[in-house]
RNA sequence: CGGGGUGUGGCGCAGCUUGGUAGCGCGUCCGCUUUGGGAGCGGAAGGCCGUGGGUUCAAAUCCCGCCACCCCGACCA
């Protein structure tokens, strides 16, 4: 195919949108990608649409080859089903409803386990007809609260989704390991640098959860990696809890007065003034911070949480709510938590007051760093005291252990494998065994060998296929503009006209033909516009290669561009067409 | 939902303090010139200034209300 730029439907932008922060948003638009339509929902245009065709083409292609079946469900759906598995409810605002002209409830599918599930036990009743892969391309729909970053994260996007079903678990877990193999030959092809972390289950449960991620510095998400090669969602990361230390010649704990220590750091300022350690200082460290949280469940019932976590970490919010699961809200204690519970004193609070046996009767979590036998100086529950060589486990039990606690670059990686570093990702994919949640929910099951029934379980398998073609965009342009990997190119190569002569249209002309023929598509800029503008745009939309035909014909020469590298080199008419066939291919 | 900001031709912005009936750059159209890094000159089209109300002889500008959108934080592919 030829495409004559004079005729494509494209209209790049000279400035940035006004809206558009990352780059990848800001290219997508200037270079005539997409067109914004409403907040988080965008248009595709010709150049973008051919982009998210191709990564549906890579995507179709790589589940097939594990025998997945494509199908497609509405996108608009009846509410019944997500009653049943009560997430017409849980799915709270993030779900698009609506009415039909009867006053029917209907809404917009944000995701279709309900679907595929009942889809399967209208169906298949037997043993016999599993195992099966089931996937669709489709539009999804989640009311975000903040949509932004353009196609990265919107309200309407595409999801290739898929949901396998097994008799039992080591069906599960094969097809768990077909589809990860099948995500790593997407990604690859796809073609930029992704990761694949440990994920969290979440409440959905199952044993398996890993997540794709595309390296990008302004990622959402961030992961964590070792020199041995783990890596986790930082969500994810258990820090495991060192062995016990024996704490029979421990010194008795020991109440000191440390008036105006309201804060870790004061706490430690005034402790080593006051009550030196007499091996070393004291650091904020030996300190055993308390914090509360007043969790809202989602039927809205409300309790308070105390975590114990060593003073020199703070609580990551993300990991908490990780650990807490879905639909669980939290809000850091306030004065009306305060006065609910006086027998908690701000800035002094202690083991002695926490914990579901104490008077408080306050949910006690603590970092698996506080094991028994670790000494800690912490708040005596008295305003300016605090309790010295408390020691876990003799003087204090907590009810049971959180991974709340911030991860930092040079923490051991919780396999052994060397110091953690953190780095920033874009979920791109997500594979989780969803185990028999939704299958009993839905009442999907069939009959074993026995004769007996048994419920199906089930994996989800998700791919953001618009987000990949924004996550790519982000990992692959740069201050000119896009850059496609090869696969997913709108075009394999683009043919641009450098120069008013005539016999420069018709060389290009015909080495468009000649590429055409030879099975590429081509993008033949034969516009009027001035060489400069024309360069210009050949870096903003991104084509890999461009075949230059300018000043040079005089001498017999086109100029073969490569946009990833910025570079360009000479080549001979005669033999132009191998040459950038074999560039292209190569 | 909390915090900040902005609404003016297709895009990016000025004008608002100190009311007088809208301007600049880019883009678009016509003509001539120009053609290896977003060309030059001349001409042209295109805006009920987010919205409702108020003040005033007169409102983009002042006052009150509303709406929308964007950005920063808590959710997700």
């Amino acid at each position: 195919m030829i495409t004559r730029m004079s005729e494509l439907f494209v209209r790049t932008l000279r400035e940035d949108p006004a809206d558009a922060e990352v780059p990848s948003h800001r290219w997508l638009v200037r270079a005539g990608y997409i067109r914004r339509a409403a907040p988080g929902i965008y248009s595709w245009l010709p150049l973008g649409l051919k982009v998210l065709r191709k990564v549906e083409a890579i995507v179709r292609d790589e589940m097939a080859a594990i025998g997945a079946q494509e199908v497609s469900f509405p996108a608009l759906l009846p509410r019944e089903p997500y009653e049943a598995t009560g997430r017409w409810t849980e799915y709270g605002a993030g779900l698009f409803r609506l009415k039909d002209r009867k006053g029917g409830d209907y809404l917009l599918g944000p995701t279709h386990e309900e679907m595929f599930t009942l889809l399967v036990k209208d169906l298949y009743s037997s043993y016999k007809d599993l195992p099966l892969s089931l996937y669709q391309i489709q539009t999804k729909y989640r009311d975000e609260a903040r949509p932004r970053a353009g196609i990265l994260r919107g309200r309407e996007f595409i999801m290739k989704d898929s949901y396998s079903f097994d008799v039992d678990d080591a069906g599960l877990d094969a097809s768990y390991a077909a589809h990860r193999a099948a995500y790593i030959r997407i990604f690859d092809r796809l073609g930029f640098p992704y990761v694949i972390v440990k994920a969290m289950s979440g409440a959905m449960g199952g044993s398996a959860s890993e997540e794709f991620l595309a390296v990008a510095a302004n990622g959402e998400d961030t992961y964590v990696r070792s020199p041995g090669g783990y890596t986790a969602n930082v969500e994810a990361v258990e820090v495991p809890a060192p062995e016990p230390i024996p704490f029979d010649d421990a010194p008795a704990a020991h109440v000191e007065e440390t008036p105006g220590t309201p804060t870790i750091e004061t706490l430690v300022a005034v402790a080593n003034s006051a009550h030196p350690r007499p091996d070393r200082a004291w650091v904020a460290g030996d300190t055993l911070k308390n914090v509360l949280f007043r969790i809202t469940r989602q039927d809205g019932s409300t309790e308070a949480l105390a975590v114990g976590l060593p003073g020199d970490r703070e609580v990551d919010e993300k990991r908490l709510e990780a650990q807490l699961g879905e639909g669980v809200a939290f809000e850091p204690f306030g004065d009306d938590d305060f006065a609910a519970h006086p027998e908690l004193v701000k800035g002094y609070i202690g083991p002695g007051a926490l914990g579901l046996e104490s008077a408080s009767k306050v949910r006690y979590l603590v970092d698996p760093r506080v094991v028994s036998g670790t000494r800690w100086v912490t708040g005596a529950d008295q305003p300016g005291r605090h309790v010295f060589d408390l020691v876990c486990g003799r003087d204090f039990q907590p009810d049971g252990v959180i991974q709340a606690a911030d991860v930092r670059p040079g923490d051991p990686a919780p396999d052994g494998s060397g110091p953690l570093e953190l780095a920033r990702g874009i979920e791109m994919g997500h594979i989780f065994q969803l185990g028999r949640k939704y299958a009993e929910a839905l009442g999907l099951k069939v009959l074993d060998q026995n004769g007996k029934l048994v419920t199906v379980t089930m994996g989800s398998y998700g791919v953001g296929v618009s987000r990949a073609v924004a996550a790519v965009a982000e990992a692959t342009c740069d201050d000119r503009g896009l850059s496609w990997p090869r696969e997913i190119s709108p075009y394999d190569v683009l043919v641009l006209v450098a120069g008013k002569a005539p016999e420069m249209l018709s060389t290009a002309t015909e080495l468009a033909s000649f590429l055409s023929a030879a099975g590429l598509d081509v993008l033949l800029d034969d516009r009027k516009a001035s060489p400069g503008v024309k360069f210009a745009d050949a870096e903003i939309l991104g084509v890999p290669t461009a075949v230059v035909v300018g000043r040079g014909l005089a001498d017999g020469t086109l100029e073969l561009r490569d946009r990833a590298s910025n570079s360009s080199e000479e080549i001979a008419v005669d033999d132009a067409v191998e040459t950038v066939l074999a560039r292209v291919r190569g």
